[in-house]
RNA sequence: GGCCAGGUAGCUCAGUCGGUAUGAGCGACCGCCUGAAAAGCGGUAGGUCGGCGGUUCGAUCCCGCCCCUGGCCA
């Protein structure tokens, strides 16, 4: 009763969902972690409003650019629009190619709390004392959780000791579980091996469609100290060519290379991450008849 | 045509005062991921050190010739 449509970046997602969700009476529910933000349209791809037709999109430009972003909260707003949808006997159809995000939304996953104040303390001692020095207390406090995390990998050994922290000193897991699903849920997979020059293309239509521009019109916004809006893929390089003013300073073809390099390891870690998931059902996006085979599946 | 600089990993370059290259960054490939996930992190594979000859116990390193690239001069 649940569709979720997955895979990485670039591969027609949002427009196979569209049509899917014509078929099936279906609602569109955003499983993408920055199309999650408001004004960030070009760069991460939103389907523009036309292209949506009359099916309803939830959780798109639901954050400001200053928020950081968190699995904990999508969780939350995800299964809160999930459960409205099927309230009118429609079908929610997850679209996006964040996977803990999608995890968070439909799987069995429960993420403790968090603390902004010990967080900052951790990520500053973090960055006079370095990671081991972090890791080896956390190796203290929670062996399990230590082996389980590089020593050189700073953020989750931060992550593990705030949670630590947080619950009294009930140990943190550190490894995911297994796929289990809270619904009766149908994971459609989408891929196509022409992803390599789709990026490259795709990076150059949005620059064509005015994405400097918008990049611009979000320094007011604070884009460039955001935590987490600021990292996003093209953002992050446009920034790094423009000065407070917005005047351009840097090299924008050089930028887009960058980016488009960025964009594919970003694909191979999406595959890597969907690779493991049993659940889902694999489709080529590229073959003309894919929206079929996709309702075939279906039932 | 002459002079100079350079030819080392797929790319950009370190380096070896002659003793089997601990090469670096980026890229590639593989993998990890529980509240920043378009983030963060790990592993692996790549080199006849431009070619041929000489000197030497031994040359990527010294010498000679040649080829290629860039610059300057004619």
């Amino acid at each position: 009763d649940v569709v979720a449509v997955v895979g990485p970046t670039a591969t027609g997602k949002s427009d196979l969902a569209v049509a899917l969700a014509e078929r099936l009476g279906g609602e569109i529910v955003n499983a993408d972690s920055m199309q999650l933000y408001a004004g960030m349209d070009i760069g991460t791809a939103k389907l523009p409003l036309e292209a949506r037709r009359s099916v309803p999109h939830h959780l798109l430009d639901v954050w400001p650019i200053s928020k950081s972003a968190a699995v904990a909260e999508y969780q939350q707003l995800a299964r809160a629009a999930i459960a409205e949808i099927r309230m009118r006997r429609r079908v929610p159809i997850l679209v996006g190619g964040s996977g803990l995000y999608l995890r968070g939304a439909l799987d069995r996953l429960e993420f403790p709390g968090e603390s902004p104040d010990i967080r900052a303390r951790l990520y500053a001692e973090l960055e006079h004392a370095g990671a081991p020095a972090l890791h080896a207390r956390l190796a203290t406090l929670d062996a399990t959780a230590a082996a389980s995390i590089l020593p050189t990998n700073g953020r989750r050994i931060v992550r593990a000791l705030e949670v630590i922290e947080l619950t009294g000193g009930r140990p943190f897991i550190a490894t995911m579980p297994g796929f289990e699903s809270v619904y009766d849920c149908v994971h459609l997979g989408l891929d196509r091996d022409d992803l390599d020059e789709r990026v490259e293309q795709r990076a150059a239509r949005m620059m064509a469609a005015g994405f400097l521009d918008e990049v611009r019109g979000l320094l007011p916004n604070g884009l460039r100290d955001s935590p987490t809006a600021g990292k996003a893929l093209g953002y992050a390089q446009l920034l790094g060519c423009l000065d407070d003013g917005g005047r351009v300073v840097g090299d924008l073809d050089q930028a887009v290379a960058v980016t488009v390099r960025a964009t594919r390891r970003f694909v191979r870690r999406q595959r890597s991450w969907f690779r493991r998931d049993p659940r889902i059902r694999w489709f080529d996006a590229a073959t003309p008849d894919a929206l079929q085979r996709l309702l075939a599946a279906l039932g």
